[in-house]
DNA sequence: CGAGGGGTTGACGTTGTTCAATGAGCGTGG
DNA sequence: CCACGCTCATTGAACAACGTCAACCCCTCG
């Protein structure tokens, strides 16, 4: 509960931290790769410049061209982009330890936005720095990719709960994900999390109205599954939400032996 | 349209093509990755293995461990994965030119199943070689990289597609980013193109019912914006059907304009 | 004390599903 | 040749899911 707490502890804007802790991001991808503590240092030494946001502010803007990607180390982001309509549809939500924008390196120029979800701090990771990176260490590059493939496979589970589970299954599916990625980076407090979004924030994930999201969770509180209050989820029968849920956790490939 | 009729010529399976044609891959990335001749080739010396799927045939299910890539040279794939109460979802359409599996690389196990929606033909890459390419070359794993974010740009898109559009414009933007993906691989015959999926599959890309897709195509043809009909679809009214489907081809990293 | 953000609830309309029936096209075997 | 089975497309009517509009609540912050 103290690191969920630390992350409303704002830092200076644009202080340099020399070695930020990127425990988390190592967590995220260790039981895949044995990332060794030399090619955490690798990374490490390449990461100093740090950022802070505000909660509504964007990291990153759709088509833009930015030389760096950044790596998550406190509060909740969120992949978006804009509907014609005024709207905004959010395609994966980002906790601490992950990279929010590493999609920029091989795409250059990015499809999507990145907005702050909570108050944000991030370290940079320039472009140039990873090339220099991959070149040397060839292992590093699979690392990486691997980082984004996760994020590909996130969106494909979206999909899939978006285009094919019921409206109370989807916000279940939702709210076990962000609990076993918050467990991973250490961030879960037994069968509770921090997680920072309103209602509207939630129907922007799932393609509902605020009022309907509202509808939903008063539901799944009265089953007694979850509650969703004051920035905090709290899981009451695991078991039964992720059976709602057809929650199937190998998609975040946290563990060695997913399917 | 010979290319488009020249897909349903079975080739034997298992059969072996030394120099494969992968031309249309080249096509998909050239213009944000300029793939000389010599890194062309280097695929191409490490592509000999080809292998034919019938339609309906799975290329590889969810959860397997493969040890190569395949490369699509012909016909329709989907990636797909299976709800718990039967039913399918599609994640993406696969055509001729796009690397279907490549996200097994890093990932080793794949969460999701490739489907031969036609008749088709691959050529593999194991992944040994993509190790060896890339530590020889690390160009070429950004390229690869790229090749895979595409892919992830466009589950974003569907995302959107599936969570904000109305049901007339979510059929619609699918259609013209076949359109669009098709054109840059030579498989456009002028505003139509060959499209084998029957409305039950359009629905299982879209999170509708064929009931519901069926109303939804007449509509589009009775305004003749597009029609869809034995495995064909032509558009009509190319500004109008982009403008109902608030189309931007953008997200698929076609040109080097791209926002 | 007033404004604003977030949550809650009800009535009603729209969108999409379900169930059911029908027809068109096509290959197969009698 | 036709009858048959099969897939796919089409259409209608009843129903459920979800959005829209509107009102109201609580809390916090200035």
């Amino acid at each position: 509960m103290t690191q969920v707490e630390s992350s409303r502890i704002a830092p200076s804007p644009h202080s340099s931290t020399p070695r930020p802790n990127i425990d988390k991001f190592v967590a995220t991808v260790r039981k895949r790769y044995d990332f060794s503590p030399a090619e955490a240092e690798l990374l490490r030494d390449r990461m100093t410049e740090t950022q802070s946001y505000a909660p509504g502010e964007y990291l990153v803007n759709e088509g833009d061209r930015i030389g760096y990607s950044s790596l998550l180390l406190e509060g909740y982001a969120a992949r978006s982009k804009d509907t014609s309509d005024g709207e905004r549809q959010i395609m994966e939500l980002q906790i601490p330890g992950d990279f929010v924008d590493l999609h920029s390196y091989p795409l250059e120029v990015l499809d999507h936005g990145i907005c702050a979800l909570s108050r944000c701090t991030i370290v940079k990771l320039h472009h140039e720095d990873i090339s220099a990176l991959i070149e040397a260490h060839p292992r590093l590059a699979r690392i990486l990719w691997f980082s984004t493939m996760v994020d590909a496979s996130i969106h494909r589970e979206w999909i899939m709960n978006i285009g094919s589970r019921s409206g109370k299954a989807r916000i279940a599916h939702l709210l076990l994900e962000l609990l076993c990625r918050c467990e991973v980076v250490g961030l879960a407090d037994g069968d509770a999390y921090w997680f920072p979004l309103n209602q509207t924030q939630i129907g922007e994930c799932l393609g509902f109205t605020q009022m309907h999201v509202n509808r939903l969770l008063k539901e799944l509180r009265e089953q007694e599954l979850v509650v969703v209050r004051s920035q905090q989820v709290e899981v009451l029968d695991r078991d039964g939400l992720e059976k709602l849920a057809d929650f199937n956790p190998s998609y975040l490939y946290l563990d060695e032996r997913t399917a």
